[in-house]
DNA sequence: TATGCCGGGTG
DNA sequence: CACCCGGCATA
């Protein structure tokens, strides 16, 4: 594919956002798992927690405290152990994210003086996944931008999904260009993480199995397999044994144990339970007569036209009997990805946040929408053979007799 | 380049 | 509505 590249460079007016949103959602009645997300997202604008993107001992740190005070530790889920999923950075407080076996990046700096195992930990969790590099020290309240935010787009057509480009900024500035993000601070990383989450364990993230995972952390040290089934025990397991052993001090190293432990974790099942992972979602029988013919020549028409008359006049709702097609229906929203964008892997889990961003574009735009290669009208009967089209085709609309 | 099709126009 | 097409995204 060596004109790859080029298509990115332009994005026309129809952005692939508004793709994505145009067909995300389509019927009112569809209960879109994506609308739920979002919705959350944007109701809970308060917290940063929304129930599906629980990263159980996921702890945030809320900064910015204009009065010195700027600490504040908020765990999602005390009992769980699960740690990274994706940091959410910035929903309403400025950072948080998840902990994980993951570099970090010293700036706990900010010396608390009784260092609560606790809090400190917030500190790297914070650091630990610098949100796209800029210290987020700025934003003073963050409540308000947000709430904007939220309540603008919270229903509309666009079926509320998330806002990404923020509301208020043009979309020019949120635009997937690499570079693009000089300044901008927290919406488009919400934005990011919420298509993060999305993409990485394929649906949009209705709600996350939250307690469907069993993790304990191992200390990696050389010698040393240790393993603790909380993340501050095995933190401070490394600290204290072999870090600046006795001293409890971060002094030595502030929060060194990340790289000396790491995570394991069994997942259980219950990936979602919703049952309506759009995996195995096999065709309902296509009513296409017989595009299966390999090499099907042009003569295809003469079978399918008895079909076609039938069909042809309902353009946009195909006449295959079962109306129930509610869920079969791939026209519904979600084309059940057929090929990339379905993660499903439950074992994924991402770490460089840094990353994240580019590593979304690329996800981003697989998922998007995959042109199915499906042969269309168009391509089955030729050009030339225009009138055998199904009527879709020929308005230049989605094909509705071969419909992938 | 060809194809698929969205968004919007026209009668 | 049916019908068409500009233009974009993608392969
Ligand atoms: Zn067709």
């Amino acid at each position: 594919m060596p004109q790859d590249m080029l298509p990115k460079a332009r994005l026309g007016k129809r952005s692939p956002l508004g793709a994505l949103l145009s067909f995300s959602c389509p019927a009112p009645g569809t209960h879109l798992d994506a609308h739920e997300a979002g919705i959350t997202m944007e109701t809970a604008p308060g917290h940063q927690t929304t129930k599906f993107k629980g990263h159980p001992a996921m702890k945030v740190y809320f900064e910015g405290g204009a009065a010195g005070e700027s600490s504040g530790v908020d765990r999602l889920d005390s009992s769980q152990k699960e740690a990274s999923f994706l940091p959410v950075s910035s929903v309403s407080p400025p950072c948080s994210r998840s902990v994980s076996s993951s570099i970090n990046v010293p700036s706990s700096q900010r010396s608390r003086t009784d260092v609560d195992m606790d809090e400190l930990m917030a500190a790297m969790v914070l650091s630990t996944l610098s949100c796209s590099g800029h210290s987020s020290a700025h934003q003073e309240a963050a409540a308000p931008p947000m709430d904007t935010g939220s309540s603008e787009h919270s229903d509309d057509g666009s079926c509320g999904y998330w806002s990404i480009g923020h509301p208020h900024s043009s979309p020019g500035s949120f635009s997937p260009k690499a570079d693009s993000d000089s300044d901008q601070v927290t919406p488009p990383d919400e934005g990011l993480v919420m298509e993060l989450n999305e993409v990485l364990f394929d649906e949009p993230a209705p709600r996350r199995r939250r307690n469907s995972v069993k993790a304990s952390y191992r200390c990696l040290w050389p010698s040393c397999a240790k393993e603790l089934t909380t993340m501050v025990g095995i933190k401070r397991h490394i600290r204290t044994t072999h870090l600046c052993r006795g001293g409890e001090h971060e002094r030595c190293s502030p929060s060194e144990e990340d790289f000396y432990y790491t995570e394991v974790n069994q997942w259980e099942q219950a990936l979602t339970q919703h049952g309506r992972s759009p995996s195995p979602l096999s065709p309902p029988s296509p009513p296409p007569p017989s595009p299966s013919p390999p090499t099907l020549s042009r003569s295809a028409p003469s079978i399918s036209s008895l079909w076609q008359v039938q069909s042809e006049h309902s353009y946009q709702a195909p006449p295959p009997s079962n109306d129930a097609t509610a869920l079969t229906t791939p026209a519904s929203c979600w084309t059940p990805p057929p090929t990339a964008c379905q993660p499903q892997s439950v074992a994924v889990r991402v770490r460089s946040v840094s990353v994240g961003e580019h590593w979304l574009q690329h996800q981003g735009s697989l998922c998007r929408k995959i042109r199915s290669e499906a042969k269309k009208c168009r391509k089955v009967y030729g050009i030339e053979h225009r009138e055998q089209w199904c009527t879709a085709c020929r308005w230049k609309k989605a094909c509705q007799r071969f419909l992938d």
